[in-house]
DNA sequence: TATTGACCTTATAGTGACTATATAGTTTTA
DNA sequence: TAAAACTATATAGTCACTATAAGGTCAATA
């Protein structure tokens, strides 16, 4: 199979599949004569682990640690639970973040109805002052 | 005063100053001859506003827009209050899809204790599977 | 047979908001 | 006088792609 086919069927861009590969995250495919990558289903099935681990937004860097893992396959799975687990701590961070800056930015909203002008406008006033932090 | 001292002031990186005036974020400051920039008061305020801006997470294309809002005090604040709107739906978009994402990374990890072999580990197979999704 | 179109190749640059590094000139302090 | 601390510019790196340029290959059509 062709970079082409295995795109449409992963659902990404061939652009992306050669960017995985420059990152080592795929191995090298074979070559036709002329040049053209041949694919195997290995591949489709390496891509498919990297697409599912990009969703649950872990790093390629991650995901290569994930390879040599899966490389390995006799050892302890602690690892990857603890990768696991510091990545759902790494999410849970994110959100309490974005929590907090919605409160922020709704009390600001507060500040000013549509009616005025720039210079009266209680949003602009409250960025300057920097008291976007109060409830 | 000099970059540096500014810098301290503020809080950032002289770099940081340097790279916003280049975005167009700061005015132009004064040069002694040895080509040393002076800033006054204004560049303060400028900064201090760019600041809290990029603490609400702001994008710096959305601060030149408030910056052009606050270059023409007659007008009315409807925009600037609309803009708020949107980047607040925009955050909260972005809460909720990290929310389900916590969801499903949670889920994935229930799938493995962390006394297998890297070959039983629940959490590897259900990333190559896909099925990260479930409840 | 010529050419069109779809596919493939590599290499390079752009995104956003910085941050780091290299190289060099200036000022202040010891 | 020399070292330390500051300033200047320019360039590259971060992350995970995405876009563009310039060209080679192949099958089907006019």
């Amino acid at each position: 199979m062709r970079i082409g086919q295995l795109a449409q069927i992963a659902g990404i861009d061939t652009q992306t599949i050669r960017f995985y590969e420059k990152q080592g995250l795929l191995p090298l495919p074979d070559r036709q004569q002329n040049g053209y990558r041949i694919y195997n289903e290995k591949h489709g099935e390496r891509l498919a682990f990297i697409r599912h681990c990009r969703i649950l937004d872990l790093s390629l860097t991650e995901i290569r640690e994930l390879q040599r893992y899966q490389d390995d396959p006799h050892q302890p799975c602690t690892a990857v639970n603890a990768m696991l687990d510091e990545h759902i701590s790494h999410v849970q961070s994110q959100i309490t973040a974005l929590q907090t800056l919605e409160k922020h930015l709704i009390s600001l909203r507060a500040c000013c109805n549509d009616d005025r002008e720039i210079e009266a406008c209680g949003v602009l006033a409250g960025i300057s002052e920097g008291n976007m932090y109060s409830q």
